[in-house]
DNA sequence: ATCTGCATCATG
DNA sequence: ATGATGCAGATG
């Protein structure tokens, strides 16, 4: 029988399908891309693997088309990697190996990055008599010299060389003198390394001699406070990376984060960096990409799925802002990135840290089970002092729009002391509903089970959960009165509120809307940094890793909505965000002030982290999710579904649920209506697993799964994977 | 008789 | 996913 070779299509296909040998090219390396007939369509096609023996008996064999890689676009490690987190997280490979390619090898591209045109010497022009030159052609004698002092010339550096360089460089090449050549343009951004590196304080030190690039794996949690210092950690330990000729790898959750921390590791670095995120046009992308690949980068900054950039001399693992959700992907190919990362230094036996000031509890769990080594850092550079925290108990108090009359009271303190105030409400727009006074009407997307928020700067309602937009209704829809009201607080209300109490005061708004277009986010925070704006208004955008060095005070206006959110993780995720936007404070010699406004200032989780800070409240959590049966102390997996009508994803998977093995120790939650069952105009279900052991989980669904994917229902529904949930929605 | 939409099926 | 196929009901 002919041996066949495997080759990952993207589609429904959980393993790779099997090709014959293509007719004419020579058969393709593993790694390599391909083109293949599947049904009537051409695809673009990964070969995982070697010629082995078709799984199929009796099948109806076809031809690779063409092999598009000659040397392997993928080596044995990252499609290993890849591979791997196919079955870990029960994605078809297909998909997993297109999310790991930039988007023009997807496509079918060749592996070339942009190429530049530069002029180099010919022995013959080095040999050239160039004072004979001088006097007949000056101007081929100028770029003669020139040549002769550098390697090469770009094309783009001719016209600096003054007057019409062309014509005599066309001379110099009739001549024998000069020769163009064709150099990869990756676009890589040159590391000056001109700014000193801080002496390391006795914490940093000890953090970063855990990162020995070259002695094996080990896996880092670099816990610190925010001003503490991580990035010196990294910057440490990238610098000795490069200094052994090996590539450091960082993952950061976020474009916004990139130029920042690009533009340090900038001036401090004497080395090549490639940024890989999704802002970048595709040709960019790929630039970056086959530069890590080729090692013509030292240091590759990226988002979530640069975890999939190929590495030539791998050395180092960073992630930043490790606890950050938006390291998880979504929807499709639902990866964790930190995850990931963790995994793929283990295999490249290379050392990894992860930074935050707010650790995830997985990550805690990690490092109490011995997996990690925790290092805290708790010194602030300068002397800076840590800010206090202090709960502003709403209940009783007078307010106006939310602000309460002690915390104004408070803004106008530090605002006449010359101090710049941050306050934080995770929640844009004007307000989250609008209400009819008269009926009670209120206004609810027809396509989720959620309300409209309002804008009034727009006039429109804008569901945030769909995206669609309408006009504000003139009247109650219901009853027709005129009395349509506002309810609960924006951004957007605030800020009027703020401009009434606080005229003349400079202020800016910094949340999804006010920098909708290019360019404003970075506009608006420059403007906080100089001390434009006194007065900060914001949502998250605000708490993320800017540094706003005078700000004295940090007021979060509304604790409450965090406290009672739908997930386990909503605690979590709101002691991040305090500890995150407090960290904005005091960053210079002033000590910061915080306050939290609340109506349960009694609340064990505003308590915990006022009193103990987030270890304190790290510690609580840990024991509550232990005693829960919940992760990190257990392994879990989501089974999820949505489809047009309301009973198709329930009765999926319930038939899912029905051919689960009942001899398993796995435990079996819902199936249940999502929390918010209604969106987008889709229904949707899930099906909650659990179990005590990873393995056992894992077992569990690769045994199951393809009976669920076989059930006639299967394809009634839109259903998917999330192993290592991180939302619940 | 022909068209249209939807469910079903196969893709190596 | 995506495109082919078959069938039911609508259509002038």
């Amino acid at each position: 029988m002919a041996q066949t070779i495997p080759v990952a299509v993207s589609g429904p296909f959980p393993r790779s399908l099997d090709y014959l040998p293509p007719e004419t090219d020579t058969p393709p390396v593993v790694g390599a891309r391909v083109r293949v007939p599947l049904g009537r369509r051409q695809m673009v096609g990964m070969v995982t693997g070697p010629p082995r023996d078709p799984g199929l008996a009796g099948h109806r064999l076809r031809q690779i088309t063409q092999v598009l890689d000659l040397q392997p676009l993928l080596d044995s490690e990252l499609l290993g990697l890849i591979s791997w987190s196919a079955r870990y997280y029960h994605h078809p490979i297909g998909d997993c190996i297109a999310t790991a390619l930039p988007a023009r090898l997807r496509q079918g591209y060749p592996a070339e990055p942009a190429s530049e045109t530069r002029w180099q010497l010919t022995p013959a022009g080095d040999e050239a008599d160039i004072e004979a030159l001088r006097r007949r052609a000056p101007r081929q004698a100028a770029l003669l010299d020139a040549l002769r002092s550098t390697d090469d010339l770009p094309a783009g550096q001719l016209a600096g060389l003054g007057g019409d360089a062309r014509g005599a460089l066309q001379r110099l090449v009739e001549r024998g003198y000069a020769t163009a050549v064709e150099r990869a343009d990756y676009g890589l951004i040159t590391g000056r390394g001109t700014e000193g590196a801080p002496a390391l304080n006795p914490e940093q030190a000890q953090a970063t001699s855990a990162l020995q690039p070259g002695a094996g794996h080990q896996v880092t949690l670099v816990d610190g406070v925010t001003g503490s210092g991580k990035t010196e950690v990294y910057l440490d330990a990238i610098a000795r990376a490069t200094a052994m000729g090996l590539q450091s790898l960082v993952i950061v959750p976020e474009i916004g984060l990139t130029p920042q921390l690009v533009s340090r590791f900038q001036a401090r670095l004497s080395a090549k960096i490639a940024v890989l995120h999704s802002g970048l046009a595709d040709g960019e992308r790929l630039n970056a990409w086959l530069a890590a690949g080729s090692g013509a980068a030292d240091v590759i900054i990226g988002t979530r799925s640069a975890v999939f950039a190929p590495l030539r001399r791998p050395g180092l693992i960073i992630v930043d802002e490790e606890h950050d959700a938006s390291l998880k992907q979504q929807e499709g190919f639902r990866y964790s990135a930190r995850d990931l990362a963790v995994m793929r230094a283990h295999r490249l036996e290379c050392p990894i840290a992860m930074g935050t000031a707010t650790p995830s509890l997985e990550s805690l769990a990690n490092a109490r089970a011995g997996r990690y080594t925790h290092y805290r850092l708790t010194e602030r550079a300068g002397n800076a002092r840590p800010p206090q925290l202090r709960l502003l108990d709403m209940r009783g108090q007078p307010t106006t729009e939310g602000l309460s009359a002690p915390l104004l009271s408070t803004v106008r303190q530090h605002l006449d002391n010359d101090g710049q105030v941050l306050l934080f409400l995770n929640r844009r727009g004007f307000s989250p509903t609008l209400i009819c006074h008269e009926c009670g009407w209120l206004a609810e997307c027809d396509r989720c089970d959620a309300r409209y928020t309002y804008h009034r700067g727009r006039s429109r309602l804008h569901c945030h959960h769909c995206d669609r937009e309408t006009p504000v209704p003139a009247v109650c829809p219901s009853c027709n009165s005129v009395d349509l009201r506002p309810l609960g607080l924006g951004t957007e209300r605030i800020e009027g509120a703020l401009q009434t109490a606080l005229p003349d005061t400079p202020m800016v708004r910094i949340d999804r809307d006010s920098t909708r277009q290019r360019g404003r986010f970075e506009q608006h925070m420059a403007a906080a940094q100089r001390g434009e704006a006194q007065l900060l208004l914001g949502t998250q955008m605000l708490a993320k890793g800017h540094h706003l060095p005078a700000v004295t005070l940090v007021a979060i206006i509304n604790a409450d909505q965090g406290l009672f959110g739908a997930d386990f993780r909503s605690p979590e995720r709101l002691a991040q965000l305090v500890i995150q936007v407090a960290g904005r404070a005091g960053r210079a010699e002033r000590a910061g002030e915080v306050v939290i406004q609340t109506h349960q200032p009694e609340h064990p989780l505003l308590q915990t982290l006022i009193h103990g800070g987030y270890p304190a409240f790290a510690e609580a959590a840990l024991t509550e999710r232990e005693a829960a049966g919940l992760p990190p102390a257990r392994a879990m997996a989501l089974i999820r579904a949505e489809a047009p009508g309301q009973t198709a994803p329930l009765n999926f998977l319930k038939a899912a649920a029905a051919t689960l093995p009942t001899d398993s120790s796995v435990e079996v939650l819902g199936p249940y209506p999502s929390p918010m069952e209604r969106r987008a105009g889709r229904y949707r279900a899930q099906l909650m697993l659990q179990a005590n052991q990873r393995g056992t989980l894992q077992a569990l669904l690769t045994d199951w799964l393809p009976g669920v994917s076989a059930l006639p229902m299967a394809r009634r529904v839109r259903w998917s994977v999330d192993v290592d949930p991180a939302e619940m929605l």
